[in-house]
DNA sequence: CTGAAAGCGCTTACAG
DNA sequence: CTGAAAGCGCTTACAG
């Protein structure tokens, strides 16, 4: 049972909240010295750590921070993760990891449970195109931040996903090459998903020399079936990917792919949400980071093996 | 604001504490049944949730749990958080993540704040030989869960790199090999501590033509360093593994490595937690998984890329 | 100036 | 039987 500020206060012969008073550092309390260094000492000599939970209760401020995520098991959401927590963290928060596996019934439970714990604010890596659950916090007041997608009401909705697919269409536009919508196939962002749509892809009569994945971790999944049909990467199929993870690196032949600032994704978007936290006001702030294209083996035979290049993000306010 | 069981009984025209019985479905509540039903739709049409923070000040239990991990960008502690989380959500536990980077003082910080907003529970797999906060853990009557190593205050202290290097010395041993005190490199557990080791191993004047990583991270560096030096695996340079981590069937060629069950290790962590817990006794109960070697191409020229095989647990009581 | 009181939102033993 | 009270451990506005 750890020591309370009542039982302090017996010992040291003073009221609790005089206890209180100095273990917070109280600028107005004014006492004799001697008590003071009395109290000062019984602290340290206990160990003295008020209870989080009745203090959380107290001043309505818990000190967790939750960030909600498809699966952890992703390097992209581990990296992110690590953000999250290394600005968080210097500032007196915890922070706690929910997975949804992308499904929307797991992600609303943990978002109820997570206000019913009062966590201080929530950042959203799963959120998908109009949310029911991104209103919801906006209608609970819980601050949040979405991070790698957003989740707009009034406007057309965009998200990743649909924004990597356009980038495709205008590059293709941009060259004047006509776009084949059999070329376009739904993957979503796992590996499995990833294989399945390399297989249709590959399966073509007229097969494809080039794949876009949505995602390194889609990317994967297609490096996998492309070897297993003893195709050359990239001399029979090139592939791309986006994100930068760890992995592209260490895959034979690297991962061409677009590198972003992965681990400054959960810093910024950390401290973004404790602005809104300290300010007590929702922000409607969004940064970018420009993406850059890491050229590698994946797409240009012998091409070396070129680290990240440092971005710098830019902020835009809506 | 959420609603509160005060506002809720001036709504209904009840005591707080009657609501309360309703909204917990106290047995030994008897209530005119039109007063239960105008307070239960009155639930329903508030969706009221009881606010955790002050249940658990109440009940002295907070429905969270607490991972202590090195780093969960590491693909095992990553699978390892997952196990836990699957196996604590389901019965209404939130889990916090903390990260340490191997160092004592982060970890020492972490515990710190953990006791202070008082987790039902710590599972920690970074705890290291005769670690001080582990002791701390027992002294403050924390429940605690040690998982991939152990830590032991009376008898000779044990952890996987020294249990896994005794099994290298027993396997010479086994041979009527000499154990030779230079081909054993300390690398810690990182991609680049694997790497360093490697290259200090490589650069021997009778060159080793095997290595035993002490993890599959170890031996992505060892990887990396051996292809550098433009050595052929395994024919220049055979490296095994340790605990089959996704990425080892990734690699080209695979990694033969040990397998381990890494998401039942978190699970199981997590059910050995839940149940000290509930009973409110510390237990000394020890689980043990037989490993499992998974001979891959790392090792065999040609060998095929063997799935994982199904282990299942031994359960040990000291 | 400083000690005692109120109150955060809950649960449950207890008096009427 | 059921309503009102106590108390979890804290912080801070307020009376003396």
């Amino acid at each position: 049972m750890p020591v309370t500020l009542k039982e302090l206060g017996a010992r040291a012969h003073v009221h609790p909240s005089t206890v209180s008073r100095v273990a917070n550092n109280d600028p107005s309390l004014r006492i004799a010295p001697p008590t003071r260094q009395r109290i000062e000492a019984l602290l340290r000599e206990t160990e003295y750590q008020p209870n989080g939970v009745a203090r959380g209760l107290k001043l309505r401020q818990t000190l967790v921070l939750a960030v909600v995520i498809p699966d952890i098991t992703n390097p992209f959401f581990a990296a992110l993760f690590r953000g999250v927590e290394d600005a968080a963290s210097p500032r007196g928060y915890n922070v706690l990891l929910c997975n949804t596996d992308g499904s929307p019934a797991r992600q609303r439970s943990h978002l109820q449970s997570l206000h019913a714990r009062r966590v201080d604010g929530v950042i959203m890596a799963s959120s998908f195109l109009k949310d029911p659950t991104v209103r919801w916090l906006r209608h609970q007041a819980i601050p949040y931040v979405l991070v790698n997608r957003y989740s707009d009401e009034g406007k057309p909705t965009v998200s990743t996903g649909a924004m990597r697919r356009r980038g495709y269409l205008a590059a293709l536009a941009d060259r004047g090459l006509a776009a084949d919508p059999r070329l376009v196939v739904e993957s979503g962002y796992t590996e499995e998903g990833g294989a399945r749509a390399a297989e249709r892809l590959l399966a073509l009569p007229d097969r494809p020399t080039a794949i876009f994945a949505v995602t390194d971790m889609t990317a994967v999944g297609a490096f996998g079936v492309a070897r297993r049909m003893g195709l050359r990467i990239p001399e029979d199929v090139a592939i791309v990917g986006y994100n930068d993870i760890p992995l592209a690196t260490r895959m034979v032949p690297a991962l061409t792919t677009v590198h972003v600032p992965i681990h400054d994704f959960g810093a910024v978007a950390a401290r973004l949400l404790l602005e809104q936290i300290e300010t007590g006001a929702p922000s409607r702030r969004r940064v970018v980071f420009n993406p850059e294209l890491v050229v590698r083996g994946s797409t240009v035979s012998g091409a070396g093996n070129p680290a990240a290049p440092q971005l710098t993000p830019a902020f835009a306010t809506e």
